[in-house]
DNA sequence: TTATGGGCGTGACCCCGGTCACCTACGGCC
DNA sequence: GGCCGTAGGTGACCGGGGTCACGCCCATAA
């Protein structure tokens, strides 16, 4: 079940000698912080595996820890009670989560999931807000994550409400090609997982995906996708009547 | 100030003779700031006024400020090429936007339109940021305000996503209660606003709002919206199979 | 009073996309 | 090799809800 196999392949596996405060500088939301500051910070931490498939957090959880990822990838998803799934996101290595919990002191809204066997490092509570009064740069990152988030949920409510499956697809391909910079998207992504980030059925992704590909728009090799022909989705991304 | 929520049937003539200060003191975003910092900070201030109907900021302005409601209602909203409005939030006396150019230096990503007459207070990016980077516990403030911003935007996607249309409007009458406190829901909604903000169309709205009324569950006078069964609209807004 | 315009109620039609059902393809693993 | 478990393809069916087309009611204006 705990098939490593599917990483090395895609993603260079970390180093496994880094100490956690190097790796801690090189997460966005602390940059701007001294090197002592981090090294006090890594000894705030503790440092947690979770095995694939695991929850690592739940709705309604009070919730007084933040979590960065250190390898591997979550998802954090709103769970219905005939049990299907709403992904709301994907985080990979160095993005960080459970910080909404920290700031406004109500219950988790949302769980959390290990895609794949992932390390997360936590802090609690306390020793961040400790960071973020004391050091303006933590907050005003901090600011700039959240802001850019809300930005990503509002055109996700637009896309859903704005476009057809299709359409909700070739945005999403774009979001994750912009990511990573390039035209290839690196991450393995089921039609599955792409079903549950756009709304939609295993089915309709499926055969849109096919369209995309018979037009020529993208190509599909083992694990990634390149987009072809940004222009064209671009185009297909938008409203029109 | 609440008193003014309940006026807009009339023309609400606001109180004229606060001060832009004492105002200020009333907006829950600086709540912790000192008198005196109030004071510097209304100095820095314009106001100013757009009739109803009137666009105050849309996308891709560049934008550099942020915006204080004073009185009357206005609406974020996104629209695609064919016309069709998704609207993001609807903003009451007290309330802000704009912060999020501020922050992240993006272009805007909304429409933001008067629904009523409306007066604004205006807010530069310099002395904005100044006064965030100063004063800790506005950053804090806008740190919870972001939070609870995104939590509603998760929530919204995963209603979109799991919900049927009258789960959502059932899920969206609870909401605004919440928000005025009582089981009644003052302000003056248009199905067509409703449908908006739930993505769905007005015939849609209309029907479902009859199927409320005469389950008993809500009662609808003039401009005001009763809930009088409040289980049974928390239930309907529940994903069940 | 009548005109005008916005909001609401309702029926008819029909299409996107969800669901079900089944098949194939491609690994790992015994 | 043969067996599974998981991912992807595809057809058939049908229902929620969008769209269109009215008609009605109630303001405010003339």
């Amino acid at each position: 079940m705990r098939n490593q196999a599917t990483a090395p392949a895609l993603r260079p596996t970390p180093a496994v000698t880094t100490t956690t405060v190097d790796f801690l500088a090189t997460v966005p939301l602390l940059r701007g912080l001294q090197r002592s500051e981090l090294d006090s910070f890594a000894e705030l931490t503790r440092e947690r595996s979770y095995p694939r498939g695991s929850v690592i957090l739940f709705e309604n959880d009070p919730g007084d820890s933040l979590f960065v990822v250190r390898s591997g990838r979550v998802k954090v998803v709103l769970i219905g009670e005939d049990g299907r799934e709403v992904i709301l996101g994907v985080l990979g290595v160095g993005q960080h989560f459970g910080e909404l919990a920290l700031i406004d002191e109500q219950p988790r809204s949302a769980h959390v999931i290990a895609m794949e066997d992932a390390s997360l490092i936590v802090l609690r509570r306390d020793d961040f807000r400790k960071r973020v009064e004391s050091s303006p740069s933590v907050a005003w990152s901090l600011l700039a994550e959240l802001s850019h988030r809300l930005r990503r949920a509002d055109d996700k409510i637009g896309g859903l409400v704005l476009l057809d499956v299709p359409g909700r697809i070739a945005r999403l391909l774009l979001d994750l090609s912009e990511e990573s910079g390039t035209d290839q998207i690196e991450k393995s992504l089921t039609h599955q997982t792409i079903a549950q980030m756009i709304g939609a059925s295993r089915e309709t992704v499926s055969r849109a995906m096919k369209e995309f590909q018979d037009a020529g728009w993208i190509s599909v090799e083992r694990r990634r996708i390149s987009l072809a022909n940004r222009q064209a989705l671009v185009s297909r991304a938008q409203v029109r009547e």
